[in-house]
DNA sequence: GGATCGGCTTGACCGGTGTCAATGCGGGTC
DNA sequence: GACCCGCATTGACACCGGTCAAGCCGATCC
């Protein structure tokens, strides 16, 4: 009954911000849209932590979104050492990238047992051509996969680890803040540090020295997983962000 | 009279692969959407060589598509350095992640004399939503953005200036060879060493030397910005992929 | 409790890249 | 031609991060 308990906060919390929403939630667009809707009910799966959403190479015949729990996206590379591309958290879309080919550039897996929403293509379409606000709605959610893509860009534009350290932090904060709505000082980091270090292009050695670092100079307390934000100004300044910009709360 | 022959050249060469074929060339499309199009006449301007097409902050009436010129995009990082996000060739679609916030987030700029066409976000939702196929390309268009951004992460996973180098020629060799339509060795590079730099999170000094390295050992011929490729199997090798595909000819 | 394993941390060392500096080179103006 | 300027190249040196190695810690299993 716990476990009801949490996948009921899972999917309360998460369908608010969920790119979706219109297909998820009919009431949302108009009556005579409905109808449209009506036969794309979205299936969800339940994944296992550890386990992929799809794989590298599949064919595109759905996008997700989790609902609950978050992803990372990597690509293998030639020499079979795995990258990073992304951590996605619920509410956002993923697998864009694979309308160019046809089929995922990357793998998904979930860090987290996770919830994730199937959105078929012919659905997506269908909806898109039919509704222009929920077309409208999907270039905003491509180009926020752009977006996010850039910001990890500048991130490795970062040449020390520290600075890319905290700017990760920084992200994590932010992202956390955004999911709870609230301030926050705490942050789960949800996947390991080899997880880590790949997504920052250091290796693991490099990104606990930079931990261990930040904690000595009363930044982070440090706890595994679990980092606290001592001096938010500082992490801000390490991360050569101008200020980190107060949360937007409602 | 040499200004009009290489306009002309430009504008020859790039419609064949545009993404945005169906409004500009309408005898693509079914005859009743004709009428639509009719309305929403591709402008096109021309961008002497260093000029910004738009800028990052710039509020997004328009998406654009070079028809002749590369184009860099860069975001002004909080220390005032420029990071080079992107070098788009003609064809492709620029200026989609705005989509997001409705605002530019980078700069984009005309590394040699160029001439671009505006798609205002209008038109574009208009054609889109009466078009199921020009939808479709368009999402396409999205997906190629997102992927090649995915390439640029996957190139700065590369530890080695010498595997940066060595990917990002291959990458501009392939990009010729698509161009022309032919098998190439010479590499015109539109962009000086600093940009290069930005691009592969290196310093120009660091580019300089990959450079000569890969001169000194017979892999490249140098001068200046044409640079020949000598051993294409063993710039490929240097940049870790498996072997350099065939370019695909018609 | 003890053993074992994986993930995380810390240390020592070397190589590669950033930094600073000087020189070379080519295109432009006067 | 002389000069200047921006860009590119090359050198010297310090420092940061990758590599290899060892130790630590918590979880799990017996």
């Amino acid at each position: 009954m716990q476990r009801s308990l949490i996948s009921s906060l899972m999917e309360q919390r998460s369908c608010t911000d969920c790119v979706l929403k219109p297909m998820c939630r009919p009431a949302n667009v108009r009556p005579d849209e409905m109808e449209l809707l009506a036969g794309s009910v979205l299936p969800r799966r339940q994944i296992p932590a550890g386990t992929a959403v799809y794989r590298q190479g599949d064919q595109v015949r759905a996008l997700f979104v989790s609902q609950g729990g978050v992803l990372k996206t990597e690509t293998l590379g030639v020499d079979g050492q795995a990258q990073v591309i992304g951590f996605h958290f619920p509410g956002e879309l993923i697998g864009v990238e694979a309308f160019d080919s046809g089929r995922f550039r990357a793998s998904a897996l979930a860090l987290e047992p996770a919830s994730v929403c199937e959105i078929p293509i012919a659905a997506l379409e269908r909806v898109a051509s039919q509704d222009p606000s929920f077309q409208r709605q999907l270039m905003r959610a491509a180009g926020s996969c752009l977006a996010h893509q850039q910001d990890h860009i500048e991130l490795l534009s970062l040449r020390q680890a520290d600075e890319r350290i905290a700017l990760f932090l920084v992200g994590m904060l932010e992202r956390t803040e955004a999911a709870t709505r609230a301030e926050q000082t705490l942050i789960h980091l949800p996947m390991n540090r080899s997880d880590i270090a790949s997504y920052l292009c250091l290796n693991n050695e490099t990104v606990s020295r930079s931990f261990s670092r930040l904690r000595d100079d009363g930044v982070l307390g440090v706890n595994g997983r679990h980092v606290r934000v001592l001096d938010r100004g500082r992490l801000a300044r390490i991360a050569k962000v101008s200020d980190m910009e107060q949360p937007r709360l409602a």
